[in-house]
DNA sequence: TTTTAAATGATAGTATTACTTTCTTGTTAA
DNA sequence: TTAACAAGAAAGTAATACTATCATTTAAAA
């Protein structure tokens, strides 16, 4: 059985949609390779053109500036990951077996999906590691939240969220709480790679570290009497 | 009595020491007042020369680029705080209250320092806040860690963590626990400001609530036996 | 006091970035 | 079969991120 896995985007993160042509997937999938390869400051719509082998008009033609790319490509990230979340927790009834697969999903190393053929996750999740927080730390957060470019991270902050309170009803910062152990998987992966003295396993550099970390770190939160 | 506190900058980070003269220090001055105004993205050298009253190439005698000065006025940041911690956690010998004060510290409004005439603590808080990260989310992390660009970042991060150490000598992850603490201090402050969903004190916008969210998790993950 | 070195000002110039515009050709769905 | 639309090609613009040169002011050393 073939299915093919569709995430909804925010008609208003394009001018064109990408996903419904050829040029526009290649924007996706190349867009992806070169700011994973170069960083979000050094990539270009030039460079980027140069690599489909189209002009930088071209590119304009879907995406008003490189920054809504970025932010469609994390909000992309993020329903794909809000969608492994409910499928991989579906079923469990055990809240605290929930938020450890959550954690997990968050933390370690992503698996390529097959299930959507131009889009590389583990490529993605790298990008989000170091590029994520560009999306919203900028002068125009606002008007980007009014538009609804942020409902992807927030919903799955929701859906972390409720779990957590699954676990503790009466858990006083259950928003707070997810919002961090997202960043943390990302900051703490960051720092244990880049900057090793602002975490306990720059030794070795394994991201299960921060699973332990994380899951230590929820649990005593939620689990206090 | 007056005291003059001078933070010992790292060499590397600049040209010509802005300390030394009045157009370093206007331009740290009025830098700091751009950076805040316009947000980093938006913030160039040209902007910052008329400003000031003189040229482009003026500036660039002092700063590499606007990078550099994002990383001096933060590394300033980080040095200053190290020295309100020291100083104000100095003769208490509950660690539990040291980190308490920490906690305040960090994510509490500054006020502005009046030993320091021309840098403004409060806009540099905020500038902290919404640029900080961006310091070191780069792809030349690694040469400017080796040049030490971090250092007092880091410094911070392992006095915190020891104080963590002196709260209970067997917990696991101190270092990870206090980078995400001086962390979350700013992005649960940005989040509560700019995307309130991300967290569970939206509607007061009050940065006590980011307080007694830091405690909470710092403690119950503490204090776990 | 004179010399000289250093800091600043003034001006110009370059490569790259971040776009916009226009016009033409190729494709596809009514 | 004819429009409508997507894409290619080419050119142009304003701003950014610098670098270079030379003249002038200032300030410390001889």
């Amino acid at each position: 059985m073939e299915v093919q896995l569709q995430i909804k985007m925010n008609e208003k993160l394009f001018l064109r949609n990408p996903e419904s042509t050829e040029l526009g997937k290649k924007i996706i999938q190349h867009g992806i390779q070169l700011v994973y390869k170069n960083g979000f400051e050094l990539f270009t719509f030039k460079k980027l053109a140069e690599d489909i082998g189209t002009t930088e008009a071209g590119i304009y033609r879907y995406f008003e500036n490189k920054h809504r790319l970025l932010i469609y490509i994390t909000a992309w990230y993020w329903g794909w990951l809000q969608y492994q979340v409910v499928f991989n927790t579906n079923n469990i009834k055990d809240p605290v077996i929930k938020l450890k697969k959550v954690i997990q999903l968050l933390a370690t190393t992503v698996v390529d999906d097959d299930n959507t053929i131009h889009i590389n996750e583990d490529l993605l999740h790298q990008i989000i590691i170091t590029e994520g927080s560009k999306t919203y730390l900028t002068r125009h957060v606002s008007e980007d939240n009014k538009e609804q470019f942020f409902k992807p991270y927030k919903d799955l902050c929701a859906v972390i969220a409720n779990i957590m309170l699954e676990c503790n009803p009466k858990y006083k910062y259950p928003r707070s709480l997810a919002s961090t152990i997202i960043e943390m998987a990302h900051f703490q992966n960051f720092f244990m790679n880049n900057l090793p003295s602002l975490t306990d396993f720059g030794k070795t550099k394994d991201e299960l570290k921060v699973v332990s970390f994380l899951e230590d770190l929820v649990f005593s939160s939620i689990r206090k009497t």
